[in-house]
DNA sequence: ATCTATTGATAAGG
DNA sequence: TCCTTATCAATAGAT
């Protein structure tokens, strides 16, 4: 809506703005919740970042949505603030009591295999496994995804076969020049010894016996190579 | 300084305000550094719990002072985030924290990371992404089981329609049925009390009347229900 | 620390 | 997600 014709309903209708100071507690509305977190988000690494800049501050930030997105700052390096921060004087005991560590292992390790049923739950559902517990809704955007997936597969496919398809012919290409090369060479050999030939012996034979003593793979012999050429069959590797 | 007085000094006397935004730079007076440092610090605090408060995110934040003072802030604890951080798949390969318990107990831990970092790249793959890793073969498999998937996808999300639609159709039927027997009950008491008829008040009204008196939901009158059954319309929930 | 004009952030709506 | 605008919050500079 444009600024003028905004400005008229304003003056005629006296739109009631509802734009007002809100509460800090959890927004019950999810789509609401997920733009202020947007928002506030930006603002709130904006801030951070304000803040190592103009007063010389070492910042770690991590933020973690309420659907598992990782969101992250750092004007240094995240590790490296985790370090400082390990040895700082005001935690580094908290490292060294048995007994809290253990506690701590036992949450991580809860943790970590919470995460592994998870990732687990997931990836029997991209199966196509256990979606009996999945409402129709759910079912959509999983299959929306599983489309996209495969669309990108397929073009990555798509991709690799094109590439394979061009490294072939040019080892194609390469294998007829010097095809063309070694005919040469032959030729100009028979020509200074053909006084040499004798009786039943082909220069096909020749050929080969020649070529074999060049640069060319001694495993390969030129009729080989050249079927191969003819009939644009994919080169063994 | 009174607001009335501050007003006049600046209305007679132009008093020169150099409050402006400032640039983003460090600031070059300790002083003012300083100052600025703790009127951040502290909106940026109260920033980091707000959208941790409103939006249910998981937040840790450090900040070192130009000073070497530590303020951290988080809203659970600040070991459980670091772990949640490291076992994320953006950053399980850059494992920087020999120091804490890993080293008692890595064998343990160094396994489930492994099997998380091992499921969370076949759910890249099935997600469609980090595919440049993947030769031909690998892909073609890849797509069969992806289009498997899908199929069964389909097929599950085929039958959940179905059934909804049944159980939607049994409904109405149902709701048919009901409204029915109300219309006998309705033409019943009509027939035994038709003396008391009225001139000016038609039967309609009287049904709708009637109708509102019995077990159907007194928020929708018969008329509109008769509405939804006739036109074979889906049913208000 | 306290004050206030100004700048900045953001809620609601599209 | 981005845009707009009214309102609310943060804060720079002064005291």
């Amino acid at each position: 809506m444009k600024g003028l014709l905004w400005g008229e309903l304003k003056f005629f209708y006296l739109v009631k703005m509802t734009r007002k100071k809100i509460q800090i507690k959890k927004i019950d509305n999810t789509a609401a919740r997920q733009v202020t977190f947007s928002k506030r988000r930006r603002g709130l690494f904006k801030k951070a970042y304000e803040l190592s800049t103009l007063c010389d501050a070492e910042i770690a930030l991590m933020v973690f949505s309420a659907t598992g997105k990782l969101f992250e700052y750092s004007n240094s390096s995240m590790g490296q603030v985790i370090e400082r921060r390990n040895l700082h004087p005001k935690n580094i005991n908290t490292l060294d009591q048995p007994s809290l560590e253990k506690q701590l292992d036992g949450g991580v390790h809860a943790m970590l295999i919470k995460e592994i049923a998870k990732k687990n739950r997931e990836l029997r559902h991209m199966r196509g496994e256990d979606l009996q517990g999945l409402d129709l809704e759910e079912l959509q955007k999983l299959e929306k995804i599983m489309e996209g997936s495969l669309r990108r597969l397929v073009e990555e496919k798509g991709g690799k076969i094109i590439n394979e398809i061009d490294a072939l012919k040019t080892k194609g290409e390469q294998l007829i020049e010097e095809n063309q090369r070694l005919k040469q060479q032959v030729m100009s050999l028979l020509a200074g010894q053909g006084h040499l030939l004798e009786p039943g012996q082909s220069s096909d034979s020749l050929v080969t016996n020649i070529s074999s003593m060049g640069s060319v793979d001694p495993r390969q012999d030129c009729d080989s190579s050249c079927a191969f050429l003819k009939l644009g069959l994919p080169f063994p590797d």
